[in-house]
Formats: C-alpha cells, sequence, structure tokens
DNA sequence: CTTTGCATTAACCAAATGGTTAAACAACTT
DNA sequence: AAGTTGTTTAACCATTTGGTTAATGCAAAG
C-alpha cells in the first residue's frame, strides 16, 4: 500500500478502494475519480477501460488473499507451531482489510476464469501442498489424528477467512458493534488455533 | 420452490436465478425478463421496481441461509448427536442453493442496513442461542473443553458455509471438476462432524 | 355480440454511464 | 520568445438501463 503521490498511484488507491467496496458492477467510474480527486477522464488516459483498471486491482487482491496463504506456510517450524504460527499470521494479515475476502470471493464467482489467468504465473501453492504432505506423514506415524489433509486445509482457511466476510451479519446477528468485532478477531487468533490442534489429537 | 406457472411466479424464479448470480447491481431487469420468457414490463407491472423485486428475493435468501440455521438447533437431542446432525443437515441444505451464501453475504455487505429489516420480523436465533447456553453448562460440568461459545459457533458455520461460497476457488485451486466437489461435500458432512467433536474432547 | 377489466406487448423516454475529444495548461528545450 | 511534449479538464457522445405508456389481446360478464 505505498502512498506516493503520482496521478497514477492515486488512481489505484481510489480504484481500489471503489471496487472493494461496491464490486466490478457496482463501482462507478465517476466514484473512483471522485475519490482519487482528478477528473474521470485521467483514468482513462492512465488505464484505457474500467476493465482493465478492474483487472489490476483484481490481480492486486488474489496476490494479497491466496499468494500470502501459500507464504505462510513456508518456513521449517515442527507442524503444530506451524499451524498456529499460520492461522494467527493469515488472521492478523486479512484484518488489515477486511473488504479483501468477500470481494475476491464475489468476482471470482462474477467470472472464474479470471482466475486462470492469475495461476498462469506461478504454482499452485507449492508450500500448502508440502505441508499437507507433512501432516499425511504425521497421520501415518500416528502422531496425529487421521484426517483429510485437504478438508483440513480449508477448514483452517474457512475459520480465518469466513468471519470477515460474513462481518456484517455476525455484527447484526449477534450484536457486537465494531470495537466487540475487533476484540473478537483477537480472541480467534487464539481459538481457531487451539480448536485445531485439539481436533488433531489421535 | 415452487413451480406453478403464473406470470408471477415465473417472474420470482427467474428473478431468484439472475439476481443470485450476478447480485443486485450486476442483474439486468432485461435478463429477467428474457430468464422468464416475457416482457420487461411485466416485471413492473407485477413488483414496480427492481428494487422491490429484489428485496423480495433477498429476504427469501436471508430466511434460507439463516432462518434454517436456527431451525436447525431445535429438537432435544444430546448436544453430541444435535451437533452432528446440525451440521449434516446445514451443508445438506445448503447444497441444494449453492449461489445462495456468498449471494447473502454480498449484498449485506452492500447495504447492512437490508439485514435489520429482516429482524424485525422474529427473533434472533432462540434455538441457536439455547444450544450455545447447553454448550457452556456442559464445559461447566467438564464433559467438554471450555471454548467461547460464539467462538464455537461462528467455527461451524464457517466450515459449513465457506466452502460453498468459495466454490470457484477452491475448484480452480485444487484442480477439481464439479463430480469432485460433490464427492468433497459429501465427505465434507462426516468430517466436520467429528472434526468438530473431537476438537471439544476435554 | 358487446362490454368490461385485467394481462401483455412494442415502442418510447430520461437518466446514468463508460468512453472520447479538442482545447487549455504547464514544464522543459531550443 | 517560441516550440515541444506530456498532463489535465470541460464538454460531448453513444449506449445501456430502469421505467413508462398507449395500444392490443383476451377471457369472463352482461
Amino acid at each position: 500500500m505505498q502512498t506516493t503521490n503520482t496521478t497514477e498511484q492515486q488512481i489505484i488507491e481510489a480504484a481500489r478502494k471503489i471496487f472493494m467496496q461496491r464490486g466490478l458492477s457496482g463501482a462507478r467510474m465517476q466514484d473512483i475519480a471522485d475519490a482519487a480527486g482528478i477528473n474521470k477522464a485521467m483514468l482513462h488516459y492512465y488505464y484505457r477501460s474500467k476493465d482493465k483498471l478492474f483487472e489490476i486491482v483484481f490481480a492486486e487482491a488474489v496476490q494479497a488473499l491466496l499468494g500470502r496463504v501459500n507464504a505462510i506456510f513456508a518456513g521449517d517450524m515442527p507442524w503444530k507451531e506451524k499451524i498456529v504460527a499460520a492461522i494467527d499470521n493469515y488472521i492478523t494479515s486479512i484484518s488489515e482489510n477486511p473488504y479483501l475476502p468477500l470481494f475476491v470471493l464475489h468476482e471470482i464467482n462474477q467470472n472464474p476464469d479470471r482466475l486462470v489467468s492469475q495461476f498462469l504465473h506461478g504454482p499452485l501453492f507449492p508450500n500448502l501442498r508440502a505441508f499437507m504432505a507433512e501432516l499425511a506423514e504425521e497421520a501415518a506415524k500416528g502422531n496425529i489424528r487421521k484426517v483429510d489433509p485437504l478438508q483440513l486445509m480449508i477448514s483452517i482457511i474457512s475459520m480465518c477467512v469466513f468471519p470477515f466476510a460474513a462481518k456484517p451479519l455476525l455484527t447484526g446477528v449477534f450484536q457486537m458493534d465494531a470495537n466487540a468485532f475487533g476484540k473478537f478477531i483477537e480472541e480467534r487468533k487464539k481459538f481457531v488455533g487451539s480448536f485445531v490442534l485439539n481436533a488433531l489429537e489421535p
């Protein structure tokens, strides 16, 4: 999130804000221009079209959401610590941009092909796959309960991501204010970690 | 999902389909008319405006997603069975309309106020609250590990709902086809149940 | 058969929206 | 001072889109 003052950057920042909040179809070029404090023609001058501009913001967002999932499972900690660290790490990083998960999920749903083009740039989560293999080994050795690593991984991601995707729903249903939600998320870092470790106990 | 052939019903069905797929801002009245096989003017004849039509579809969807969460925790089974049954039940019911979770989450995010109006019609999940209280009791008695019931509830909901919200992402990243995803969901009913019970073991 | 009242349609309308353009501006070169 | 080049703007344009309307169809009531 650099904040240089070049017009190009101002546009990207404004586009990020508006697209994340309203999605591709809900965003208005005029609103992005207003948010950037510049003339609408500049958007096209620098980025040609709404779609091109969106593509940039979207690619960035996918990277922030998925790229991190892989990065977080790097390192050579023992598996227990790695799980706990990864969860803490991931929840913290999403906290910094709570709109991100739902934005990415929604736009992928609108046009799944867009995701494919993102994956041509890199391999499919090597660290995550390595970690899943490691879990399978530990299960074979009897150190953890025998579980499908894919189901486990998706469960962990679910528990980390979903609360953010459902934030307005949760705050509405359980009558939390912004403060209570922040506290809930802080708690959650600890909860999910121990919840998962306990569930893996043989 | 009645399928009577009155024009009014055809419109609602078409609106459901289009709104769920594309969201409020992405849906076009013309597309809804086409999907229903009728003239666009009929939409306004029967439902006045896009917003009014959307409101109906949205209210229905909220009911399907949240109403069921409460209904599922009804009954007087012992808590272990209740958890397992609720999970199986909930995943099954979402399977029938996989677009639903993301649709509701996205639209609530766009306009959280819309949710509030839904809750004037009924109390806030009495069964779910009762069940959370029951869990707290069991924890006090030492029958389950001491956990925050709210964190637990949200974890269960996360693990059930998120895979559907992220379906195109998961099938993309883990290279599943529609068939493999169906199998994954079938497996998941069992996995989440035992995962949760294990995590609650004292 | 004609009237009455709802259902349906094609044509139309005004506002919104993504995109373009020609002119003004500003900084830098010659 | 006069070009030269990249930046910015106001005005404009074509299309899309939600919404309306006047005319037509049509079945039941008289």
